[in-house]
DNA sequence: GTTTAGCACTCAACATATGAGAGTGCTACG
DNA sequence: CGTAGCACTCTCATATGTTGAGTGCTAAAC
């Protein structure tokens, strides 16, 4: 079923509307602000068409009209003008990529940092997991003061730890473990790299300094693990669809226990650049009432990184894509 | 001024009871729970004795009566009966701080995770500053495909960062540079550092290498910056006294901009073991309605670490303070 | 002197009524 | 096909009782 010119006109200009002021729009202030020289009544037509086309929902039966699920899509999809980025965030973001740095544990934080001055949605990150991080080192140095520092290096991020020297350890033995056990274990996956690595450094190390290795590596694979990080909280909660104390209530344990956000993240994100889901196309039922704008980073054929911009379905789309495609294209780039 | 037995009693009774249930406290329910066989008038005399003594307040004419913030205070002080701790947590407690770590920053982590086990608190916490940490070794470990990381050891933390080796670079020169840099400034305090470090390194190395230097020292200050960290941010919320939508944006905004948590951590918080701070005691007007539990942690004669576990005023002291002592003790025991 | 019973009074909270305002659907007409 | 007009609906805000918990005070009892 085809939409003519007019009704898009009109379920556009309710969308639009609707993301800057949030309050449903009737038919009067939009033959208004509309332009075209048509009457309320015509406009309440259209607007009955498209709800019976189920582009529209009624809050009540008298107040005005919202869009639908099926609405934000079609505007997504057909209606939206692509806005250019601001100047400003647009020199911000090729800056950050610009630089020597490869360690996507620090881009994935800076990322997030950037996707957060948008300033109105909540911005979420994932960093590669154990999987895809890959040992390529593994040391002590000497931290002076009976200290030393272990280190471990992946292609995809460093760990350390600040430890005392047990008495009678020698830095030299554990060192030679160490360079050792890097050696042979050099490029394995993190993840496979642990039971192996348990039983080889058990050999070689002995008392106090074993168990703090073992904690060590257990806490690389921790914070190597797919944790999603979150910023723009509070512009985010500032929204006004969480007026309502049980709202912001729900909102706040929704990022609190992040585990449903990850989800989220997870299903939204994919390969080959940036994609939206509003509202019920979201599994989770706390979710049914967000949409998210999401975007996923390659390296090698595997996803390393993955972002996304949270709001309520009543976001707004075109700034939200605009920011997620530069952010893509430059993270992209920066990486291969 | 003193108080006798039975306005001790009854203003303990009080205190306990809304520290329980929320609910103003009236004459009836106190007299029947009580269970000194005294009728409610005569609960209401010594009710009024006490208000007159600015020790209760009443919400309005007609609801029960409620701690004044000098009621806390005195509560504290002298009627508040010490609670032992929980098995299970104590255990925990003295388990994390029975190891080799010394990395004060990964302490302050690992802490703040136990404070806010307690469920009910606001855990806030705040690691050593760019004043206190001292330079020990600065590094560049090659860290294969052509990648580097520095890294940078303090006596309070490490950091890290993986970068690109730009060509032309050679590992030998720039580990040299960085060698003789730590050799030269080794102990020196990282806030007197950069200054004198960004010139000494300017001569050495140059190009990108050296733009990516200087970014990564900036971060180490960053990160080493005091910042104040959070946990248990639903529980908090979850109190009955942010019911209100009102009151809830407020104590979201509390935490989102940390300012104010930070200087009321600092107030709070110093030598010699924990410390309360309640409601009006507090200078800053946002934080006029809470209380903290706090406590410094010291090195050397200086104040390393900070932690404080807040509430509304109507917070159970006595768990709050049962659980900072331990962690205290736990904490001074494993870094001196 | 202390304690208690009794009573009038106060105030928040809840429910109910009332009116205004915004918006809709429908019908009849140009 | 578009428009004017009108009855109807529903939310929101305001006003008005009503209820229940709690207080303060007085006078009598212990």
């Amino acid at each position: 079923m085809e939409l003519d010119r007019r009704k898009r006109q009109v379920l556009r200009a309710i969308v639009e509307d609707y993301v800057a002021s949030a309050e449903p729009i009737g038919s009067r202030t939009l033959a208004r602000t509309l332009g075209l020289g048509v009457s309320s009544a015509t406009i309440r037509n259209e607007m009955a068409d498209l709800e019976a086309l189920g582009l529209l929902d009624k809050p009540h039966t008298s107040a005005g009209r919202v869009p639908s699920d099926r609405g934000y899509r079609l505007y997504v999809d057909e209606l939206m003008e692509p806005r250019p980025m601001e100047q400003e965030a647009f020199r911000r973001i090729r800056s950050l990529y610009l630089r020597q740095v490869r360690e996507i544990d620090y881009l994935v934080s800076q990322t997030l940092g950037l996707l957060s001055t948008a300033g109105e949605f909540l911005a979420v990150g994932l960093g590669p997991g154990p999987r895809n991080a890959h040992l390529r080192r593994l040391d002590a140095l000497e931290a002076g003061e009976g200290q030393i520092a272990l280190v471990l290096v992946t292609d995809h991020f460093v760990q350390h730890r600040l430890l005392e020297m047990p008495d009678g350890m020698q830095l030299q033995s554990l060192q030679q473990a160490l360079w050792a056990l890097s050696q042979e274990l050099h490029g394995m996956s993190l993840l496979r790299l642990t039971r192996t690595m348990v039983e080889a450094v058990a050999r070689e190390i002995k008392g106090r300094m074993q168990e703090e290795l073992l904690a060590f590596l257990e806490d690389c694979l921790a914070t190597g693990e797919e944790r999603v990080r979150i910023a723009g909280t509070s512009h985010f909660l500032a929204q006004p669809e969480f007026r309502e104390p049980e709202r912001i209530r729900g909102a706040v344990q929704l990022i609190e226990q992040s585990g449903v956000l990850q989800e989220l993240l997870l299903a939204a994100s994919g390969r080959g650049g940036v994609s939206v889901r509003i509202g019920e196309e979201n599994r989770s039922p706390e979710t049914r009432e967000l949409s998210i704008v999401a975007f996923g980073i390659e390296r090698q054929g595997e996803i390393v990184a993955r972002f996304g911009l949270i709001g309520p379905k009543r976001m707004d789309y075109a700034k939200a894509l605009a920011l997620a495609e530069e952010v893509f294209k430059g993270l992209e780039q920066a990486i291969n």
